[in-house]
DNA sequence: GTCTATATGTTGATAGAC
DNA sequence: GTCTATCAACATATAGAC
């Protein structure tokens, strides 16, 4: 059985991810995920206490996540402006599913999330920025990259482009979207 | 009676707007409404049939304060970069509010809105990004303002900067929010 | 015309069955 | 150890009182 518990706490999480992204955090309930796993709502609390505890480990697996795609992209070798790409593409993955990125989602519910998730959030933007500003730092050192502000302030324009614009394309459509993201990679050469 | 209908009415729209910017749509109840005004909640029913006709009643009212703001900066014969800051102070207000604007609510939100209002959220963000681009080509045209790309396009980014700028200060605090704001700005020139 | 008492459904959560 | 029957609280919404 506990081959099988592990399953469902990782499915739980995985739909968890899925759904935060779709609907935020307000907006899906133990029973959206329970459905889908084909057991009672109240299932879901065995595996996670409550609701706040579903969302501290969906933030910590996002985290290993970004960790995760940080050290792959740092294994790579590649070019600064590749490394920015593949990170570019996740998103346009999002806008595909009709998602929007977990930090926005975060975000724009933080005013309603319990007490106790609060710092992790902040934790998990502090690394996606720092994995972008390092990158940018990386590719103006190398001479690859050419842009005006530091790489924390290109960081954050980069990262608001890519969150409200996933944000955006939900409504006006995917072509905006691809219109701020060639204008980004643009603005970097 | 008539004109206590009135107030009672806009005071709805009113508290609607603050609670739809700072808790987003599926986290305010009409009960949170209600309170403020000591009416019970179902009175709001009266002036609003459903939650859903509330929000189409908080978007008109949106449309009408960023018609009314658009011939307002219009009048005031003000060069573009001050119409510009202008509108990005309406911004900065936000983050001291603890409040994300309504075009990245409504779009962090909008898989789960009523299918009656989603046509309304693209007007707005289409009124909203149109002004912003017209401001832009007015400065461009002029001199005044330097930049690389299509007005629409420096809307786009623009606008998504701001959207996720103030999104982003809930958590990290002000100080990213101002860092990007002057990046906006210091880009035009 | 304006609002309240009440209904109905859904939510997150507890206690206990297997 | 894993999940289900059940609950209390809160959501939106209706019927009807004043």
């Amino acid at each position: 059985m506990n081959a099988r518990n592990t399953d469902t706490k990782e499915e739980i999480v995985r739909i968890g991810k899925e759904l935060i992204k779709l609907y935020g955090y307000n907006a899906f309930s133990y029973a959206d995920i329970s459905k889908q796993l084909n057991i009672k709502n109240a299932a879901v609390h065995y595996h996670f206490r409550g609701k706040e505890d579903l969302l501290a480990g969906i933030l910590e697996d996002y985290m290993n996540d970004y960790i995760s795609l940080g050290k792959q992209l740092q294994a790579s070798g590649l070019p600064a402006i590749r490394k920015l790409e593949k990170f570019i593409e996740k998103y346009s993955c999002l806008v595909d599913n009709k998602s929007i990125c977990i930090i926005g989602s975060v975000a724009s519910d933080y005013n309603t999330l319990p007490e106790s998730v609060k710092e992790k959030t902040t934790q998990l933007i502090e690394l996606v920025l720092s994995m972008v500003e390092k990158t940018l730092q990386e590719g103006k050192k190398s001479g690859e990259l050419i842009f005006p502000e530091s790489p924390r302030t290109q960081a954050l324009l980069i990262m608001t482009n890519l969150a409200a614009g996933v944000q955006l394309a939900r409504i006006s459509g995917k072509k905006d979207y691809d219109t701020i993201k060639r204008a980004l990679i643009r603005q970097l050469k």
